[in-house]
Order: C-alpha cells, then sequence, then structure tokens
DNA sequence: TATGAGATGTTATATTATTACATCGTTGAG
DNA sequence: CTCAACGATGTAATAATATAACATCTCATA
C-alpha cells in the first residue's frame, strides 16, 4: 500500500485537503486563497499548499495557470493525457475552459521540431471573453 | 511635438532606458533585475520599470513572459502585429526565440470561436530545450 | 528494530507586483 | 498669457506570490 493515503487516488491528507478546495471552486484559486480555506483544517503556511499542488501537477490533476498565477482542478476525462491543454480564461466572469485539440497539439510540435527544438511543455492560454459573458446578440 | 520623447519611436526617458537595458540583454530580464540596472541612471523604485514596461508592452515593443515573469524585448520584424506570437523558451540557456505562425493563430482563433468566446489575446509558450543545448546527435 | 524515503510543520525570507499620494512639465482652451 | 488638465515621474509603503532551510513524523521494509 502506499503512503498516508486518504482517498482513492492514493493521495495524501494534504494533497486531498487541495484537490478538495479546488473540486468545490467554479474557478481557479491562488495558492494563498487555498491556504486561507484550510487554515481550519490545520494549514498555517504557504508550503503546505505549494508542495500539495506540486504532486498534484505531477499527477495531472491539477493545472497552473501561468498568466493567473492560479490553480485547477483539471475537468478533463483523462483519456489524453500527454496532449496540450489550452485554456479560455474569461476576463469577466473567471471560468476557465479547458480543451484539448489534437490539430493544435500537432502544429505546436511541428513548430518545435522544425526548430530543433525538445518540446517539454506547451502553454496556451486564451484571454478574453466567454459566450455567456459576451454582450447578447441582437 | 509629442511629450518628453527621447528617441525615434516616442518613448520617454524611462521608457528608453528600460527598453536600452532589455535591447542590450540576450535573455528575459526580471522587473528587479532591470531595476537593478538602472539605479545608476536614477531608478529607484519597481514601479518606474513597471510603468515603462507597460507602455513598451502596449506598443508591441515588449513582450511579457507568463511563464517566467520576465520580460524581452521584440525581435520581431514588425509586418504582423496582431498575430499570436509563440515563444520557445529554452529551460537550459534561458534563450527565447519568437514565432510568428500563421497555422497556429488560424487554428487557435477557430478554436475560440467554437466556443463562443471572443478572443483578446493569446499566449502560448513552449518550454524545452533549444537546439544549441540539446545533447549532440551521434 | 533500525533505517530510509517521503510527507509534514514552522519560520524566515526572496521575488514579483500594486496602491496611494505628491510633484513636475507640457499642452491646449479660454 | 494663464491656468486647468493630462501624462509622466518620484517615493514610500504594502500586497501577493513563491522558496529556502531545517526539524520532525510516519510508515514500509530490510
Amino acid at each position: 500500500m502506499t503512503r498516508h493515503t486518504h482517498d482513492a487516488a492514493g493521495l495524501t491528507k494534504n494533497q486531498t485537503l487541495v484537490m478538495n478546495a479546488l473540486s468545490r471552486s467554479d474557478g481557479p484559486l491562488s495558492a494563498y486563497t487555498i491556504l486561507d480555506q484550510l487554515r481550519d483544517k490545520g494549514f498555517r503556511a504557504p508550503l503546505q499548499v505549494y508542495r500539495a499542488l506540486d504532486k498534484l501537477i505531477d499527477n495531472g490533476l491539477v493545472h497552473r495557470l501561468e498568466s493567473l498565477n492560479a490553480f485547477v482542478a483539471c475537468r478533463h476525462s483523462h483519456c489524453d493525457d500527454e496532449r496540450t491543454i489550452t485554456f479560455m480564461i474569461c476576463e469577466t466572469c473567471g471560468q476557465v475552459t479547458e480543451i484539448s485539440d489534437g490539430s493544435l497539439d500537432d502544429r505546436l510540435r511541428d513548430l518545435a521540431q522544425g526548430a530543433g527544438f525538445t518540446l517539454k511543455k506547451s502553454i496556451v492560454e486564451l484571454r478574453g471573453i466567454c459566450r455567456e459573458c459576451a454582450p447578447p446578440t441582437p
């Protein structure tokens, strides 16, 4: 058995707490927001959050949004793991949508390969206004 | 005449100093690194750097790298202004290469449109190892 | 049981970014 | 010409994000 597990995915106590905080939220959370939400569960220091986030990100359960310095629970069916994920971030409501698109992924790989660049990770974040927040069509 | 200009592009004194610091550098610089480089030119506070950066970014002369919290001078021929720029960031040497690719841009626009998302800005940053830093081909 | 790896707790500090407010220079309306 | 308005600047303080360093704890297993 793996160590200190507290749920089906084999997460530790802190990892589970952080994961639950992100899953409950309908949008991205900053590390410090998570910390505040978990103070009454015994969290004291940012490192407790950052350490859990690191593992969750390694496992693919959480994504980091670089342009927000914030984190979201992965909403994906995890059939397509190694593929680039495109995040659409609404600047009005804060909602984040994940898209996995094969042809985008292919194009990015081709671009990298064409430059002799060994691709480790692709970051794609689209900033704009989501359908719900857009002015209604007349 | 426009205000406080100090060079051909119509930049102010502080904007010119920050621009020059970035142009001299062969890689991205953090705002605080720029601040340190400009202390002997009279810079005292981060805000002097951030304000200049904001304008330079508005003008398209500087790009912000979201995954590094750092800034680079634009190396582009500015023929293609409104297009998505892809940054290839070498995690070994720190060099950053800009690529402007039409088909990538088209794909991102299509993805956004398909979701009813009004696209304001696309962030594409590829992390990996550049050709020069890669192990030599045997 | 001893031990080693990974998880955790805690304090301090580093790094990145913004708020708030005062001043100054130029411009343009009157 | 004067002065109001705007944009750039200067400065201090603080907010927000992230990591370093070190001690302790838990558990699997050798």
